[in-house]
DNA sequence: ATCAGTGCAAAACATTTGCAGCATG
DNA sequence: CATGCTGCAAATGTTTTGCACTGAT
């Protein structure tokens, strides 16, 4: 296995356990689109497509996993651009509409974070089957809260992964 | 500035409190050539100048800055080459002598793991000026050891980075 | 009309891999 | 002297950038 289990473990797969393909969240799409329109920016085809995709879908995609959803099933359109997909990522981003969530193997992912943030959580990543489990835990967000606090920090983000063996693949194995 | 913060704040510096250039850690590079060779493995040149350079960093090193350290100073022998920067990074990583710090900027830093365990540590990244400062908090490591056991997981590693502004910057701006 | 938004192609980077030669045990 | 270690160069994969064009207001 890679130093960085960089391409050489399954890639991550359902299990979030909230949201799925199918139920967008149109409160969602609703808010970025009204977040994004404040921030005084027009609306785009492309931009549009790749809420779509983060209401649609509850877990963490890559960009090239937005490229492809976004552009499965639209084969009439123009297919949406690389570079559009990144430029967009980075202006959700900036206004905090989704959050990034890093693996450690090389992609980075991102999420739609929702308007009453109380779907805050980080991922336990299971190193031999690719599961991705979110959960959240008030000890720890207490925790990192002092931290940020006793080093006189403003934390704007902060990133908790946990990589290991998950019970079935430990059994398996 | 770029979504993932890739390549637009300063390179991280300083700050870690522990370990300095020039105070070369001779008890880590004996235990980590003492393990390599118990791992059947035999004594390159340049494994050995990467053990070097980890002894004497002891702060969160890029691929590519080991390897200007490497070859700083060595201009007589061969340079070590970035393919074998890789590969020894990955045996000293499998090993357990070092432990990949991500700081979510694309680039995959590594630092030495002290045999004593009692070095274990996590960072705070300031995005303005890009201070890396260590930390350590027991709750903060009771609240993973928790949560790990809760989802049945086994947890060989986990990653805690605050992302935020340091109280210099924060005053500054 | 104006200017943000977009697609394409090329560039910039980090990392990985194939391979032939060197060095260690 | 066999096999592990190494450097080089080329390949891979992700993300960024330049530029001309399109579409929203």
């Amino acid at each position: 296995m890679g130093i960085a289990g960089r391409h050489d473990h399954a890639e991550p797969h359902g299990h979030t356990g909230h949201g799925h393909a199918g139920q967008h969240d149109h409160k969602w799409a609703q808010y970025a689109r009204e977040q994004l329109r404040r921030a005084g920016h027009n609306r785009g085809a492309s931009r549009d497509a790749m809420i779509e995709v983060f209401a649609g879908e509850g877990c963490a995609c890559s960009a090239r996993e937005i490229e492809e959803l976004a552009n499965r099933e639209r084969l009439d359109r123009k297919p949406v651009g690389r570079s559009s997909i990144y430029r967009a990522i980075e202006e959700l981003h900036d206004l905090g509409l989704i959050t990034r969530v890093d693996l450690g193997d090389g992609v980075t992912r991102y999420e739609a974070v929702r308007p009453d943030d109380d779907h805050h959580h980080h991922h336990i990543l299971c190193e031999q089957c690719g599961a991705l489990i979110p959960f959240d835990d008030a000890e720890l967000e207490r925790a990192i809260g002092a931290i940020a606090g006793r080093h006189g920090f403003v934390v704007k983000e902060h990133d908790v992964t946990l990589r290991g063996v998950c019970w079935q693949c430990e059994r398996t194995s």
